[in-house]
DNA sequence: TCTTCGACTGCGGATATCCGCAATTCAAGG
DNA sequence: CCTTGAATTGCGGATATCCGCAGTCGAAGA
């Protein structure tokens, strides 16, 4: 019974080794990997039962590394170990985890014991376990209401990267409009009204970039995620439309 | 001689104090703060010989930290301690560091030698000690030709925070007109095209938020650097042009 | 079946943005 | 003194974006 360390950060590697030897002393080996692509080497050339991953990585994110495995091994045992409960990394978690497979997502400011009692509970008895703060973020953006739609999500994530309307319209399989639509409910979702002009000589905000703004600053959108919904843009861009 | 550790991570504070009483025998005591705000209270209420301190944490960063109390004691010997070495964090801490004053810059990916030579070199024998890595980001940045001017970095910033060109102009004492040659510059150093036409309906890209994109991934902005910049336009906003 | 509600869409107008062209200013050097 | 180059500004036009209004469509529910 092996278990998969993925984490950059050599003190925290070092911390979680320890703590599954302590926790785990049925588990034979501890490997370690310090990015998303040598953990998922390690995944295809090892027997690995169970995987504690970091989410914010250089290379592959913790994200990406864990769709990827769980493509070719649904089964497997994750337990995300993240700094922050921003809701771009709650949501990207929720979006790729297989029906039925077995993770935890557990902050970094937890304490130890909690750390050893998740890594119990998610490798021996197959228990789910979402840090308390998480699932609050995670029922929020499953709410329509509190939170935003998917497509709002969608259209805010292409606008963050920069694309036109017409573009988004292609890409999404609608009509600009509709672009123009969605992106309205956007703001007024994020409280965003372009003629609340905080000063004499007209609106100060552009309602398309102060959007991004501020959904970067409530942790709607981060760099990591961003990062990722480039990559699969320029897959697009380079597909259908190529002639 | 006291040293005060400035970390919101609890690892890597636990790291910092035993490397300091290591390195440095000669230090009396090692005082901890978790953020930005309390490190300031401590520094205050404490005779703090020198300081190590982390850039990314919650509250007040690093920058604003090491802003105030430098203010208040050009004199103070710090040592950054951080994860990345993106354009926006070097260029933070330089722009705010006294002439004169003794400080440090190093990577956490640094080895445990270099991390103690620093410690020595900069509380001790009042060298300036900044991580090869860094070093070049700090030349690169200062170069007129590679990186971008100040003016075209300001304006960044305001897009980035969702600014219209009239109200940029406002705040920056120009006209409109120049925003937008700023902006001009600004896009050609980015190499941002809005003709480069990806697929066939047009540009793929606006250029104003493709911009802002480019600049998040390049490091040249991020979220920190953001939320200071929010701070000093809502200061500008209660400012003169309130009536 | 009928109603309701939300999403999508087209139209048209008000602004905002992007950019080429050209005149001005100003500072650094030859 | 003259030249050069960079920054600023105005003008004007081509697009892009924002948004109100209204019509369509499909799904959920009475």
């Amino acid at each position: 019974m092996n278990v998969l360390i993925t984490e950059d950060d050599a003190l925290h590697r070092a911390f979680l080794k320890t703590t599954v030897e302590n926790a785990l002393p049925e588990c034979d080996q501890v490997l370690e990997a310090e990015d998303g692509e040598i953990a998922m080497q390690k995944v295809a050339t090892n027997d690995v039962f169970g995987i504690i991953m970091d989410l914010q990585m250089p290379k592959a994110s913790g994200v990406d590394a864990a769709k990827e495995i769980w493509r070719r091994n649904p089964d497997m045992r994750i337990l995300f170990w993240s700094n922050y409960a921003d809701e771009a990394y709650v949501r990207g978690v929720s979006r790729i985890v297989p029906s039925g497979a077995v993770y935890g997502y557990l902050l970094k400011s937890a304490s130890e014991e909690r750390l050893e009692l998740a890594v119990r509970g998610v490798f021996l008895q197959d228990q789910c376990i979402i840090d308390r703060e998480v699932r609050g973020i995670q029922q929020r953006s499953e709410d329509t209401l509190e939170g935003l739609t998917d497509s709002e999500f969608e259209v805010l994530t292409d606008i963050a990267l920069g694309m036109t309307d017409k573009a988004i319209a292609r890409r999404r399989n609608i009509s600009s409009r509709s672009v123009q639509s969605r992106l309205k409910h956007l703001y007024e979702k994020l409280c965003i009204d372009a003629s609340d002009t905080g000063f004499e000589f007209g609106p100060v905000f552009n309602s398309r970039t102060r959007a991004v703004a501020t959904a970067f600053s409530r942790g709607l959108l981060n760099a990591d995620g961003l990062a990722a919904s480039q990559e699969s843009l320029d897959e697009w861009l380079r597909g259908p439309t190529l002639r």
